[in-house]
DNA sequence: ATACTTCGTGTAAGAGTGACACGAACAAAT
DNA sequence: ATTTGTTCGTGTCACTCTTACACGAAGTAT
């Protein structure tokens, strides 16, 4: 038996990369750790995964205990392995992204994070570890996926209309879109249902409100559609 | 501090799906299990990960210790961290994903496995642990990744002709493909280079050899050119 | 020579993509 | 009531891309 419980070895964490979005900017949330390695630093959420729970649990619990946040789209993102990434020692850090809708922000920081706090993902300050590593991959892997799935719900309220979720996407891919082709593409994929409101307190004419097709979607994604941009 | 080296925590392992192609059928490369659990089944080569090596590191170790393999495509694949995946523990495990070429093929079986043979992926024994969904996600994996990176020459040997090129995508994806249409974009990329050679000792008309253009790859790759199917 | 098999090639119809501008609806101010 | 300012919501056309489809040429084996 090459390995056994007599051998040191390496520690399992999780860290999570949360996205928001605020109607204009992409954003992610970073806590103000409160422990050592890096006490006072920036980092994305995250914790050592227990051993009578899953790695997903774990990551959730986490997002959970240090930032508030329940219920959320949490993925998978990669899994972290250099020898030396963590100055505690042997630590490997399974990563994931989370999307949370604004209904969802984080109420309460705690267990060991001073804070949590939205930055723009253009703004954001030097963080701890290699969570500047993460953060870069979770990008990278929201900005591909955005144009082959409907993830870009899971950042938007319930309803929202048309022109918000153009601003969503715009954000994410940092490219400018063309407005009626993104409304004939989107409506043609058939995952809208157009409500009978519209959206209340703007300044101006009043936009038509959509909410997502849950059922239509899994439908369309047992049958292979392309969800294409 | 919440987790400390006193409190147990769950191990780390590396399994890699190692895929083939022998000109007809894709294949997997399996190892019969040496050692208990599961002893005398057949399982993907894999094992703990060390104090002292990156995770990656350790899927290359396992790969040639086990099968003898040594140059590799290697990409990490996914991370199953369920908590009773494994009757020894609680073991974690970072799976990856490899493309050999049949020029590389396993020379060897040693370590704690007894042999290693290849699997047409259509008709694979049972398998130790969870690695019947390992396997399945490798798969998934695999067939998207064809569509929009050209992967695929990892499997083919340095030349081959636009037939076995053919082929070989027909094998992964499962579907026909039409010939002039495949050839057209194909080459269309601009990733082939004609060689001065034919496919010599063929029953029939000797077909064109090409090789893959690395340089071409990284040069369109650097620029977003998109490799779609 | 003949039979057999694989190699290698072009076109045309249809679908999808991308560029582009303006009248309608509503709020606020006068 | 009218005017001003801003967002909402819509159609067409050119072009590119995709897909379907068949046959003569080049070899090997007998």
């Amino acid at each position: 038996m090459p390995y056994t419980y007599e051998y040191p070895r390496p520690s399992v964490t999780v860290d999570a990369a949360v996205f928001g979005f605020d109607g204009a900017e992409l954003q992610i949330l970073l806590i103000e750790r409160a422990l050592e390695p890096f006490a006072g630093s920036w980092a994305i959420p995250g914790g050592f995964v227990d051993m009578n729970e899953s790695v997903e649990a774990a990551a959730l619990r986490e997002l959970q205990e240090e930032t508030g946040i329940s219920r959320v789209f949490l993925e998978q993102l990669y899994t972290f392995g250099e020898v030396l990434r963590d100055p505690r020692g042997r630590v490997i850090s399974v990563a994931y992204y989370a999307l949370v809708k604004p209904s969802e922000h984080p109420t309460s920081a705690a267990s060991d994070a001073r804070q949590a706090r939205w930055f723009p993902v253009s703004a954001l300050p030097p963080l701890a570890f290699d969570h500047e590593k993460i953060v870069a991959v979770a990008l990278a892997r929201l900005r591909g996926k955005v144009r082959y799935e409907p993830v870009g719900f899971e950042l938007l309220p319930p309803k929202f209309t048309l022109s918000e979720l153009q601003a969503l996407y715009e954000a994410i891919l940092g490219t400018a879109l063309d407005k009626r082709n993104f409304r004939k593409k989107i409506l043609g994929m058939g995952l809208l249902i157009a409500l009978s409101e519209r959206r209340q307190g703007g300044q101006h004419r009043p936009a038509q409100l959509f909410r997502f097709d849950q059922k239509a979607y899994k439908q369309l994604r047992k049958n292979g559609f392309n969800f294409e941009l």
